[in-house]
DNA sequence: CTAATTTAGTAAAACGTTTTACTAAATTCC
DNA sequence: GGAATTTAGTAAAACGTTTTACTAAATTAG
């Protein structure tokens, strides 16, 4: 049943001129190939006619363009990179070009094997929230020519374009605001990894807790106990054991995750404890009490990295500059940081 | 910069035999063809040994097959789609299929535009969550011999293949469970569409009501007043004046937008009614109060689509016989829908 | 020992574009 | 009025595969 599109010859047949009278007029250099008026016309009447669109494969085939990106994130689930996702292809699909996305779950197996499959000269570039240790294929990329930026964190020892946010200051503005509500017994509770994302974050929350001379209580969970019994643990003994007062997690899933065991051993603990999270959500603010959170400026991320992308494509050949942006988060005060005696008054 | 990637010509010149020799070698069909063992041997080391991989492009265009698929959804941000998309992400990448992901806004426009994008014979296969105007769209990618899916909802008159749940029963049940724990004012708020997704929620919910001699109260919100003005006065004045003690929400960005009306006017409204969500999320579980929530299977929703997308595209020419699952949605009991008496016992 | 068959490949066309290099006719220049 | 230039195009190569149709040499059949 399949019909066969019309092709560039279909249309050179019909109308007596060559395929590449009809490739100019196309590509809007009729007239600087001094083409006659009357043949663009024509040619433009006929493709609007029969509804001709160019076989975008024979394109990229031809020009080495596939006007795909690759978008690689975490876990596209996750509402953060969900969110970015839902912007860039905005961006992407105003300027022609489409986006492919794909979850790497912040593995280096499956990245490695995800840039494998699509170096494959298939994509114009590539967008990375990179796994830990997927250094050497993002240099490997780069060194072959195809534009890539990363973000949300990068390689200390890799000159790369990247986007990320302050995260030490953010981490640091946060802990000082729990600090600030008297808070006293601050426990920080992220993910055992070396990404820069993740130690900013515990650099902020140190010094901070340093400058007021306050004790630091410090969970680091490897990243496979999340959802499953020894983290579980972990985090029952730090809540039960340390009577500390406040929590700030580093990142969303931790919270979430926190969440439902907290709502199983002790649902009263989610007023009487200060808490802090990073990553905003739709659902924070609507929760009870209301989470105070640390919001990354979703939109501007991804405006930053459809900017660099572009710039790098629209340079061709020539290596331009690094940019490296750094943005600022915002700090959203709710309720979940407020101290006991005040928080249920809302 | 750009160094060129070897091709199969490349190859040839090296180990001194011809492309086709190559060719039929890389696709397995050297033994087929009679080529000898240890040209096999030869070609497959050197082309591990030069780690060449066959330009898909180049592929795709002699074979008209992209192996890239087309996931198009009301909103990739919105967590029932994200977590679809993560689910044939999986499955797709599985059996060596890409795909691309785009949100339609449930806006015929974009939709259209979109759909207009890929059809240029880019795609191998759509699976659309498709918005309510572009039946005739849909039409014509199946006339031109596209495979294509829909899910969530579908065209009555239109025979596709497609996936969804049980809306009725899903509503009716929910209803019931508000039935039946004593409330009797039960108000249903959705949107104003005639998708058949949302009607059936909405024919669900009369059903249970009707049965039950109880006063059906309903309020059908334009999409377009969401996160609105208008919205807000509309679901304010139903919240307020009618005196209802129970909500059931036909979908998830619908309780989002009346959770963070009713946290301003009257935080205390969140026990005080009974509510129930349509799709489920992992924040409705840590909520207070816990939400009751409509859970669609997920995991299920994507095999299936999948399923039948590969049957499709394993059948090429040949017309399949149309395949339409409606799978069974389950309720997911939490504390939202307790009577207040017993909400806070918890 | 010749004809038929099998073995082990290869040449070339095709997919649908873009682009470089060419040309024949018309026009301009001096 | 002939050379130079401009106009209005076109032919053909190239991108990197797959696949059909072919072939020369080796083997088998009778």
């Amino acid at each position: 049943m399949k019909q066969k599109r019309p092709s560039i010859k279909d249309i050179a047949k019909a109308l007596n001129v060559s395929i590449t009278t009809i490739s100019f007029v196309l590509n809007g250099k009729g007239e600087e190939r001094k083409i006659s008026k009357e043949v663009i016309k024509k040619i433009e009447d006929y493709v609007e006619e029969i509804n001709y669109t160019p076989n975008q494969v024979a394109q990229s085939l031809r020009t080495g363009e596939s006007k795909i990106l690759v978008f690689m994130v975490e876990d596209i689930s996750n509402s953060f990179f969900a969110n970015i996702a839902r912007a860039i292809e905005d961006i992407a699909y105003k300027k022609g070009y489409k986006v492919l996305f794909c979850s790497n779950e912040n593995n280096d197996k499956r990245s490695r094997e995800l840039i494998r499959v699509f170096s494959e000269r298939l994509v114009d570039g590539f967008i990375i929230i990179p796994s830990a240790g997927i250094r050497k294929e993002i240099e490997k990329l780069i060194k072959i020519g195809i534009p890539v930026v990363l973000g949300d964190r990068y390689f200390e020892d890799l000159p790369t374009h990247y986007v990320v946010i302050d995260n030490f200051q953010a981490a640091k503005a946060a802990t000082q605001h729990l600090i600030n509500n008297d808070f006293e017994k601050i426990a920080f509770i992220t993910i055992e990894t070396p990404q820069n994302q993740m130690t900013d974050r515990f650099k902020g929350y140190s010094q901070a807790i340093d400058d007021a001379g306050l004790e630091s209580i410090v969970l680091k969970l490897p990243f496979e106990t999340i959802n499953k019994k020894e983290g579980i643990t972990s985090i029952k003994t730090l809540l039960l054991k340390n009577n500390i007062d406040a929590v700030f997690f580093s990142t969303n899933y931790l919270t979430q995750f926190a969440f439902e065991i907290i709502k199983k051993i002790n649902p009263d603990l989610v007023y009487n404890l200060g808490i802090i999270t990073f990553d905003d959500n739709e659902f924070f603010k609507i929760n009870n009490p209301s989470i105070t959170a640390v919001a990354q400026p979703i939109e501007q991320i991804a405006k930053e990295l459809m900017d660099i992308m572009f710039k790098i494509l629209k340079s061709k050949d020539k290596n331009i500059p690094l940019i490296q942006k750094t943005l600022e988060a915002s700090l959203q005060i709710r309720d979940s940081s407020k101290k006991l005696s005040t928080k249920n008054e809302a």
